[in-house]
DNA sequence: GGGAAATATGTCATATTGGACATAGATTCT
DNA sequence: AGAATCTATGTCCAATATGACATATTTCCC
């Protein structure tokens, strides 16, 4: 592929690159759900184990159930920022938000 | 302060609660702060190591010099997102970067 | 000191995120 | 079964994040 067309595919909204990039993003995009999925069970499992309804966890946050059960959910419209807050209002700390994304390349070889 | 009042200060925008929870949502943005600096000092570190320039990141990236800039330095408009995304790119893996996030909370009592 | 390369800062337009609401579905209790 | 409570899903629009560009500042080498 020549310059002139790499541009224009970019400028179009394509990224552009060979196999291996393109391996590496799906690889490197699948470990980042990965760890949203991680941090969204987190806040999941200390929200229970706190007896907190959703309902009462969007109080504390300032935010809304229906929120509540997307961040639990790993949605698509929640940032690893407002799953971290999260955790974070409901007592968990950096160790042990460290723990969560740790656990999400566990699977796989490092 | 009556419900009422409570109730106008919210929708203007303020948060009402005791000193306790203000306390504790200040003491919670620390910690999302330090979170971030850590994170923003691992781009740093593993960038300069790997001998790329802020330029070839943001390549990589798909992104700009500008903002690789603002990564590592952890300004505002950054979230954790883009940061973990970042260090994911420049080949750290969850494990990696929950070391760095256990640091965050390393200098103070947990 | 001067030029070049690297990094930092400010701003803008666009894209993404987040809170809110409505409503649907699930679970539990009697 | 059905009422009550809890959780899930879809949509809207306001707020925030992001890439891009221009330009300033710093660092490095000669």
């Amino acid at each position: 592929m020549n310059e002139a067309k790499r541009k224009r595919l970019e400028q179009a909204g394509w990224a552009v690159g060979d196999a291996a990039q393109f391996l590496e993003l799906n690889e490197h995009e699948a470990r980042f759900v990965e760890m949203k999925l991680a941090l969204a069970a987190g806040v999941r499992q200390k929200r229970e184990r706190i007896g907190l309804t959703q309902t009462s966890l969007a109080e504390r946050l300032g935010s809304s159930q229906s929120r509540v059960a997307k961040i639990e959910a790993g949605d698509r419209s929640v940032s690893i920022d407002l799953l971290v807050r999260s955790l974070l209002t409901i007592g968990a700390n950096p160790a042990e938000i460290a723990q969560y994304i740790k656990r999400a390349g566990a699977t796989r070889a490092a």
